[in-house]
DNA sequence: TAGGCCATCTGGTCCT
DNA sequence: AGGACCAGATGGCCTA
């Protein structure tokens, strides 16, 4: 059936939403419950929060460029699904006709070219999504069930919002020498550099983000994007 | 069994 | 024109 059921089937013990759904704003400075360990940004996944749609398409595409479709053969309940990617080229000519002067077939093979797109797009953003879980602050592991999605987005909303309260923190904090290292690599991480095209990665041992964190430089994805 | 979550299909709309 | 994106519909799986 669904080609990822065992995938869903291995669901976390998902906080409720409105518990993800924190004031984090109001709670970050006072240490938060996350439990996680580090936090890797040596993933696509981290990548600033502002890429547009398109530079964001290009970033996916590049990461996750299906070498032929595994889709059509994860036995889906539409049996015709299979065959779509190896008559896609029927399709796309057919498409050149209109649709009313389209035989019952050549629908078909438009239909299942479309399908098979779709399903792919919806593949690709459940790769980011798996790579947004990646990066939280929450257990991973075979015998924890994965977040669901919204409750991955309102981890991550949350999460965001404690590492800025933190970084405002720092900054009122008189930077001594470790503070002040800190503090720079952190901000590289989290923050764009203008008309930037990299972003430098830093791992941060969640746990002691309130009690000057431990900071170590790691390689990072480059990622393309234009500056404001 | 109800409810939550998910994958897929589908038609419409927007964008390149 | 073709592809990307979106939202509604549908049905399957899993858990309480």
């Amino acid at each position: 059936m669904d080609s990822d059921a065992s995938l869903v089937s291995s669901r976390p013990s998902s906080p409720e939403p409105d518990d993800l759904f924190l004031p984090a704003r109001s709670k970050s400075s006072s240490g938060s419950g996350f439990t996680g360990g580090t936090v890797s940004s040596s993933t696509p996944s981290d990548c600033p929060p502002e890429l547009s749609a398109a530079e964001l398409r290009g970033a996916i595409g590049a990461a996750s460029a299906h070498p032929g479709d595994k889709l059509g053969g994860g036995g889906f309940k539409s049996s015709s699904s299979s065959t779509s990617s190896s008559t896609s080229s029927a399709a796309a000519s057919s498409t050149k006709k209109d649709k009313k002067q389209m035989t019952e077939p050549e629908l078909q093979q438009l239909r299942l070219k479309i399908n098979s797109r779709e399903r792919k797009r919806m593949h690709d953003l459940n790769i980011a999504m798996d790579g947004l879980r990646e990066v939280m602050p929450y257990a991973h592991g075979p015998s924890v069930r994965k977040l669901s999605k919204i409750a991955t987005l309102l981890l991550a909303r949350n999460y965001i919002l404690m590492l800025t309260n933190s970084l405002e923190e720092m900054k009122r904090l008189e930077p001594g020498p470790k503070a002040k290292k800190a503090h720079t690599a952190a901000l590289g991480g989290l923050v764009l550099t203008k008309g930037g095209s990299t972003l430098s990665g830093v791992r941060v041992k969640v746990s002691d983000l309130k009690l000057g964190f431990e900071v170590q430089e790691t390689k990072c994805n480059h990622f393309d994007f234009d500056g404001p």
